[in-house]
RNA sequence: GGUGGGGUUCCCGAGUGGUCAAAGGGAUCAGACUGUAAAUCUGACGGCUCAGCCUUCGGAGGUUCAAAUCCUCCCCCCACCA
């Protein structure tokens, strides 16, 4: 089977650019396909697994992927859009930015013996010069057809507005594009769906520039089942980095999907085969929580390691309660099979503190909020107030609540914000 | 450059001198119900030393007993015209 049935199946692709032709390209050739990926932050976040899964599908097929970081075009920066001032990074940030961003793609892409390259389009957009780049590149673009892109339409009807560093986006990545294929062979372009429009302009050009044949692929914006693009919590995005955002509380994130997403995210998010997705759709009610116990089991796993996911599973159990994972169910998860009660050991976030400085010192609301389980006081004394705040399973009554002696079991306390947020704290 | 319209709490968006920490909706959070789901209902939703106080309505000044609301200057955005 093709990569590109592999794509199709598991519902990476939203759209495709000569189906056949494609088809064929990917059948008979190892080839090098490329995702660009924003280097604005030093981690990414579950809005680009997607893409991550993508190229890891790619090169579990033999393919060589391509991380391109847009170290160039992030030089730029984008003065519109009044709410999100996209800044101009420095140098020294997308630098900084990149290190993390290859570290975290490394968990996904084996980048060893050049399997998988990460290239930075600084290197030969910042050498551009302007009247050359008019000459050789610009001519080849159209503005009436750029204008009808779907992404440029759609900012030309806003109130927003389109500035002229936005529009040459699209001329910026199709030379990257077409760089890539001149020097890399590469001539597959994936990416998210709202890339449509530059994705073709670069296998435009490249057909203009090179007289090559070159490909696209986008894919689906992934959203929840309630609609709402997937990867926010309450401590905002959800990170891939592991200091950012802990194992534990990724593992959390996936556990806690919607009935609806379950196959979905299984098949996107995972590589468990097909055939043992598919019969997860029959599964109804309650049982299917066994199902986002894998599915968080299995995402936890590719992004931070086995240990980790072991880690995250038995602390859930410890938390929610044991739960048994049929050895039928989804055979193919190297998840620990059996019943699981509660463990001892786990990895529950937890922040230490010298014995003598809390023990009646410091009060429950200041703890909350160290702990980051509520963003300020008021909020903490809200949570109190609707009673939603617990240390060691028992409700806190007062604002001015300490922690007393008798609370300490194992030199721990257990604080809890609502039904879901854990944070333990350790004395010493 | 000209003319007109705008910048309000996470987002959208009401609010034109006191009754404004600011309607309404969304998002979010808590409680109930549950399956660590969804839907639904209830409540909360700037901060703090919390029945009180403090800081917010693009920025800086000013008028007034009192300003998100009036005046001045500045910054930014949008539309149309050039």
């Amino acid at each position: 089977m093709s990569v590109l049935s592999i794509l199709k199946k598991r519902g990476f692709i939203e759209d495709l650019t000569h189906t056949q032709e494609l088809e064929d390209y990917l059948s008979n050739n190892k080839t090098t396909c490329y995702i660009g990926f924003d280097p604005t932050a030093d981690s990414l976040h579950v809005g680009s697994l997607v893409c991550i899964m993508a190229l890891a599908h790619m090169q579990r097929e033999g393919h060589r992927p391509i991380a391109l970081v847009g170290g160039g075009t992030g030089l730029i920066g984008d003065p519109s859009g009044k709410t999100e001032l996209r800044k101009v990074i420095t140098q020294e940030q997308i630098d900084k930015n990149k290190t993390g961003l290859r570290n975290q793609l490394g968990r996904f892409l084996d980048f060893s013996e050049g399997k998988a390259l990460l290239l930075d389009n600084a290197q030969w957009l910042t050498k551009l010069k302007y009247i050359p780049f008019l000459r050789d590149i610009g001519r080849h673009f159209s503005v009436n057809r750029m204008v009808k892109a779907e992404s440029y339409k759609a900012r030309m009807d806003s109130d927003d507005g389109l500035t002229f560093i936005e529009f040459n986006y699209m001329l910026l990545q199709a030379y990257d594009f077409m760089q890539l294929a001149k020097s890399h062979d590469c001539f597959m372009q994936m990416g998210g769906s709202d890339q449509w429009g530059n994705i073709v302009a670069g296998t435009d050009l490249i057909r203009r520039t090179l007289g090559k044949q070159a490909f696209g692929i986008t894919f689906p914006l992934i959203t929840t089942a309630s609609g709402i693009k997937m990867g926010k919590t309450h401590k905002g995005a959800v990170w891939l980095d592991s200091e950012k955002f802990s194992s534990y509380e990724y593992y959390q994130f996936w556990v806690n999907a919607d009935d609806a997403d379950v196959t979905r995210f299984l098949a996107l998010f995972t590589f468990l085969s097909m055939e043992e997705i598919e019969q997860v759709k029959d599964i109804q009610g309650a049982d299917l929580n066994k199902a986002k116990v894998i599915l968080a089991y299995e995402a936890c796993k590719i992004c931070h390691g086995e240990d980790e996911a072991d880690k995250a599973l038995k602390a859930s159990v410890s938390m929610f309660g044991s739960i048994e994972i049929p050895d039928n169910l989804l055979p193919g998860s190297s998840i620990p099979r059996g019943r699981h009660q509660r463990y001892s050991e786990d990895s529950v976030p937890s922040s230490s503190y010298n014995k003598n400085d809390i023990i009646e010192k410091i009060p429950l609301i200041d703890l909350f909020v160290d702990a980051g389980l509520c963003k300020s006081k008021s909020d903490v004394r809200r949570l109190i107030k609707q009673g939603g705040a617990y240390i060691n399973g028992n409700k806190i009554a007062g604002f001015d609540q300490k922690i007393i002696d008798g609370d300490v079991q194992n030199c721990e306390v257990l604080l809890r914000a609502g039904k879901k947020k854990y944070h333990k704290i350790i004395l010493n």
